[in-house]
DNA sequence: TATGAATGAGGGTTCATTCAT
DNA sequence: GATGAATGAACCCTCATTCAT
């Protein structure tokens, strides 16, 4: 086996394990043995410690959540139409990828992950918050959006994505619609310009 | 010693461990020794066990964090002065008191304390929920705010609190203030009537 | 209250929790909790260290059940008439003492209590043993038993005693009768001279 | 060093050190020591918990004492010769194996063992019980024994092996012998038909 | 005498990591 | 690359005992 695909193999069980077990308890051995493997020892051999492993977890995870998302903003034009979409799509990959969510959510806030600031995490975080102030700041410039603070806003808009998301991790499809619909509307008012 | 003075020194001590390297690295030793404490055991004596401890922790920053948020709040009439001093108080208690913010966000959602829904911690989040929803409901009521779902708004409010903490945590306290202001605006445009 | 009076209380307690969870799991705090003490430190004030608690508890519990068995012993003028309420004695003493059964019995080839030769409970044993030699002797130089070993069969009717207290510890009254049958015409069997 | 090899090596000084210190003092820390082990993680790598380490100890001692046992009474065609070999293979027993005796005296009735029904030790002396009371109704069809309860004279025997066992824990094997002789004669007594 | 907080050793167990094979 | 036994530190917790009050 290659090691590219065993350490992928490894970074999957361990998005399971955590998205089913928690964090604290996602231990080598659980994770192992999710993963069919005979030792929690070839974890260690293909990860130089277990930060290491969690750095490419948030990695993988992210990768793919950016992807869902920036898919999702690509296919409107406007400016207002892409926040929406991009407001949308959270909702909706918590509702395609439960697993690959609450993996983020569990992880965190994790001293392991913030207290290295040079991490995979750390990094991600902050391109996807100068891409969407970016945005902000284009919608602003041509009067779609009031005069605000596009950084601030940025940082409400992910404050929003993450609180939502925590506190609907166990929530039916259902009510994700109705938040949907209701953040959308909310985010909508925050931003327009008062003509 | 008097037992409570102790049991509160311990409370102390956890929270500023807490604060400091996150609530799974918050060990009895690392509580003993910060405390002072010339053994690990004398925290079992105090607590019975690490839920009771935690669920201390809890009750204790919670009590200062709700009086110091009620305070603000109440020094108010109109529900949208009262809503712009809930958000505004969330913010001054985390430049003022840090650690206590610090471990609120480390320790929440975390199994161990999530698992049992009698905690304090659950208890009064749903509390806090409730009379959030209900001010907003009463606003609505009185023509000050849009007719939106408070439910649903109270959620977002509590979100971004909880969302632009997490992402503060080492903010400036100049940053704050910038936050602060914009934060308010933002709420503000989300919720009120646009006559 | 006198020093005396609080020993007894102690003993008394121990007793009761032996009897009720078992020796290795009769800690000091639970017999103060019993005992309706204030701290397990007034056991270690009134008692040198466990040891001699344990011991002390021994004899207690041996004392009565000595007398006991002395006291149904002496109602008898022959030997053998003697030898059966011996037998019938130590089966209504568990009927009539159980918590006193149930603590011989867990403390029973303890370390504690079988490093020390020196102890009461050795001692105790030692003395009955030879009292019920002595009586067997006698029973022999008398014709009513057979010629046996009486230091031998002194120590099967105490390894007897032990063995069906020991396995017989739930045993309903009804059951204790039945035994008792049984085993006096076993031991009538197995003494009485063959004429 | 193999896992099963290991495992064996860990029970035999388990085995001795229950016999040296008793069960209640037969800590991880004292097995390993005794092992040779570097540390008493390993025991818990070996074995789930101590609950499986005990009953592997008893499940190893029991088969040596069983089969044993079992090797000298098969060697018996009549009833009584078996019941006599029986008794005296017991002794036997102590003698050859004291380690494992002791063991056995040691672990016996504690609360750990007894409160899992399922427990081999449980099993064992039950199948025993009821093997022994089988061979007594034997006895009895056969006319070789007089007419008693074959259930409480399996209980007596049992009883006396295990009580007297437990007196002679230390006892010198000339003793052992003497006591063997008039044990003998005594059950030979106890049982046999009065013609 | 009595209190109850404090001590510190030791309990079993889990863990990430190492290393000989 | 892979295995799985081994390591040793750390986990929370219980215990008998001590000691200032």
């Amino acid at each position: 086996m290659t090691e590219r695909a065993r350490r992928a193999q490894i970074v999957a069980a361990a998005i399971e394990t955590i998205a089913d077990v928690g964090y604290p308890k996602a231990s080598y051995r659980q994770i192992a043995a999710r993963a069919g493997l005979s030792s929690s020892g070839l974890i260690s051999y293909h990860f130089q410690n277990r930060s290491e492993l969690i750095t490419e977890v948030v990695r993988d995870v992210l990768g793919r959540f950016a992807a869902f998302v920036v898919e999702r903003v690509d296919a409107h034009t406007t400016v207002p139409a892409q926040l929406r979409a991009f407001i949308g799509a959270q909702l909706d990959f918590l509702r395609l990828h439960r697993a690959d969510m609450l993996t983020l959510l569990g992880i965190q806030g994790e001293a392991e992950i913030a207290a290295s600031e040079a991490t995979a995490y750390a990094r991600l975080v902050e391109s996807d918050h100068a891409a969407l102030a970016e945005l902000l700041r284009e919608g602003i410039r041509l009067g779609d959006f009031r005069e605000f603070d596009p950084e601030a806003m940025a940082l409400f808009v992910f404050a929003l994505r993450d609180g939502v998301l925590s506190r609907l991790r166990d929530a039916a499809p259902a009510e994700l619609d109705t938040v949907r619909e209701e953040l959308t509307t909310m985010i909508d008012n925050a931003t327009r310009s008062q003509r």
